[in-house]
DNA sequence: AATATTTTTTAGTTGAGCCTAAAAAATAAA
DNA sequence: TTTATTTTTTAGGCTCAACTAAAAAATATT
């Protein structure tokens, strides 16, 4: 069966606001995600769930079925395969990819996914760090921990980022962050829970706690 | 003033079926391309007018207009580009991309465009040697022949296809013939106007008028 | 020139995907 | 537990881009 351009936003959506959980989302969390009232997820889920994608009982949220889990996690696969090609070959930055990865992400052509992924000599993850599902429709977990969890004292490595905004990319590059940086963390703050860091050995700078939610690291 | 993807089919097509004489296009005939109904045409066209990309008066046929034409070539461009990519960088075969390059040519992003072009070192043609238009919207003109008006004892450089279809692109690759074959013309025979034609110096074979109608070339 | 045929347009529908406003259900507060 | 609030659904409408059937205009034929 074929899915429309709304259709795969949508299970694309659910599926992001089902990662790490397993309670049903509610219609209201869809409806932010997607840009549109209530009212219209409403009917969209009631459709989603007729194709069998979806499980749906009204006031009860919603929550993919394995099927709509395989397309879902299709769509995922190209948004970042699309994103690795738009850093990796065309020399953006991983703070404008966003936009064009949503569009380039409903290009049906099985093919050309299985060749872009050849190019690009078969990434793991996409310029952010997330990862890239396979082609069967696995999500490799990483096991990353978030920065805000790291206790004083301990050395990381910046692997990836738990949003991708580009707002929030932004500040990282100011902030001298991106994939790979060498992480030191010296204190945590009491008083607003920043930390203290020192990155790439430099001397240590100030992490809000909100920032350190955000990173995702690896114990070095 | 954005357009659809609707909208962006209709003028593409309008273009293609203007290329080379200024009578105004009938509604059959876009229909016929758009794989819609007349009545369907109609309706568009009334919009594409009040948009201000067609002259359109009802009965008389529909020609672009001035901005009509550049967002035509912009389509055109972004279609021809992907095309060179999805041969050249993903290995796809001539006759394997105009689906997805259908696809990829609605994609909106001028700076995506402009760093593919350069990706792709600003190639002049597309893989069936039909220019690329600038991004000021210049179809550059490259004056090929029709094989088919070539006289008997002539050499000449296969540049180009004049149509697109898979199965006429899988015939010539069949026929051993591709962009840049050495084309020597030894006959025209007058029963079926089919020519006896030498590839890259093999000895001669026949091609059929239809074939040579659609191939085109330039004289060595 | 009159008639027949083809082409094009109008009129009225349809489905997808959205909307607003009002009703109903679920949840929170008194 | 009753009342208030929030969330979700229903009902009815809208726009876009298609459709069919019928009318009108243009073109071709006799």
């Amino acid at each position: 069966m074929s899915t429309s351009f709304a259709e795969e936003n949508y299970l694309k959506i659910i599926y992001r606001l089902s990662e790490g959980h397993d309670d049903d989302i509610s219609t209201n969390a869809v409806a932010e995600l997607t840009q549109t009232k209530a009212a219209s997820v409403t009917d969209m889920l009631r459709k989603l769930a007729e194709k069998g994608w979806v499980h749906y009982q009204k006031y009860q949220g919603v929550r993919l079925s394995p099927e709509g889990e395989k397309i879902a996690l299709g769509i995922v696969r190209k948004h970042r395969l699309w994103e690795v090609f738009l850093v990796e070959k065309m020399g953006f930055n991983w703070d404008e990819v966003h936009e064009i990865a949503e569009q380039l992400e409903h290009i049906e052509s099985d093919s050309l996914i299985e060749k872009l992924d050849a190019f690009l000599e078969y990434p793991k993850t996409d310029p952010h760090g997330d990862p890239i599902p396979t082609k069967n429709g696995v999500m490799p977990e990483l096991g990353y921990l978030h920065l805000s969890d790291i206790k004083a004292g301990k050395r990381c490595v910046l692997m990836g980022v738990a949003k991708d905004s580009a707002v929030f990319l932004q500040l990282l590059t100011k902030m001298q962050l991106s994939l790979g940086s060498a992480l030191h963390v010296q204190e945590v703050n009491a008083f607003d829970r920043s930390i203290s860091v020192s990155i790439d050995n430099a001397p240590a700078a100030f992490i809000s706690h909100e920032v350190a939610k955000n990173i995702l690291v690896k114990l070095a």
